[in-house]
DNA sequence: CCCGTAATCAACCATATGTTTAGTTAACAT
DNA sequence: ATGTTAACTAAACATATGGTTGATTACGGG
């Protein structure tokens, strides 16, 4: 891993900046997502990485500063698919679909720390965010809202609020994918114990949840106030 | 608040043990669920309630301690609630509107610190908890899975999985209640700036998803596989 | 080959924090 | 009144932690 990232452009070198700022990020990031900012000491990190801890302030300025960089690397690639996604013409309920499954697959593939860290910020009231990275999640509030506010305007969806219908979606996928380890154990303890419910499986569930709550009416039928 | 808490059973005192336990339970509630175990030092506990540090150790045994009693605390009553409901009688549908009203007023008014605090110890994987607390969450897993399994053998719900069901029902409210601050604060920031959705409308917004989503079919409709 | 510099490291420092302790005081029974 | 004890306090302690420093080393250019 560590040894692979620090083949450098021509041979492995002893020494590598690039090789240990990587191994930092990477360290950082699953230690934060695991036990939040305050819960990880920065010799943890440093360990982690194989590195010595002062390279945390030589390279990042500080343990701050490297959460920083990770929060927006880790929600950098969120914030640019969703909000591709909301560009797209094609039906809203069919774009909603696809954005169910883009979160399920950056939430486990690409950036499995992703609704961790987005659950610990947001629970920490964005305190340790700078003010130009708090703009991300708003970023996906507007592409999510945008893309309901069009099904609802097309006649796709029920007449339903675009801002509520963003935080019930997307609270349900980031609960899933940030509590895995929890359910598990909780899953475990249980006579007989249950097997943890797959991604997948979440994904379509909620894709279908979200399908049918949010259609509109047949034809003809009533019309609220 | 704490003077008034101090009245006991005859007369104010100067040493009332009772109110002591009292405004470190009520203090370290407020502060944890805003901060984390982790981001809250006794010492901030112990200013807050007005009452000398030490007196964690010694009505408590510690931070540890007092951090279990006050999530034990919290987490029972909504155990309860749900409990009682998902024994109900009633409609399964119906029950579980109710049981979305009762989270959300919980959450609102009874323990407004519930979410935050579930959501965190979710987030550690139980790292806090106590085997005898790690069973709560469990529960009302259990309760809310009964409900929805009943609505589908009723005929009321369409074939869903009652785990997922409980996951996406749970996790969309737990998010919304968790998260009110952070929104308030990005949504301050939105030019023109938005006012934050109340709790009652995310309620409605919620039972009428679920109600939409869970549906069974028509009569005579298609039934997949 | 040799030097300058970026990168790295071990040790140190200042501070914060959970807990302990030794002493003090108020309430109450007698 | 007084002795006993639970409740409380201030200070001390041990540890953990984020950051700094000054020396050291490897790399690349000359």
């Amino acid at each position: 891993m560590t040894s692979a990232a620090r083949i450098g452009s021509h041979r492995a070198r002893r020494r590598d900046a690039a090789a240990t700022r990587e191994a930092l990020l990477a360290a950082g990031t699953e230690l934060f997502a695991e036990r939040g900012y305050d819960g990880v000491p920065v010799a943890a990190i440093a360990q982690k990485a194989a590195v010595n801890k002062a390279m945390i302030n030589y390279h990042f300025g500080g343990k701050r500063n490297l959460y920083l960089a990770i929060v927006s690397a880790t929600f950098g690639e969120m914030v640019a698919s969703v909000e591709r996604l909301a560009a797209s013409p094609r039906p809203a309920p069919e774009v909603l679909r696809e954005l169910i499954a883009v979160v399920g697959e950056i939430a486990t593939r690409r950036h499995p720390h992703f609704c961790s860290m987005m659950l610990r910020e947001v629970l920490a009231g964005g305190k340790h965010l700078d003010p130009a990275l708090i703009d991300k999640p708003a970023r996906i509030l507007g592409a999510v809202q945008r893309i309901v506010a069009r099904g609802v305007s097309d006649g796709d969806f029920r007449p339903v609020d675009p801002l509520l219908t963003h935080l019930s979606l997307v609270g349900s996928l980031v609960f899933f994918f940030a509590t895995a380890r929890f359910r598990e154990r909780v899953l475990a303890k249980r006579r007989p114990a249950i097997k943890p419910p797959d991604a997948a499986a979440y994904v379509k569930h909620i894709q279908d949840l979200l399908t049918h709550g949010l259609a509109a009416e047949r034809r003809g039928a009533r019309r609220g106030a």
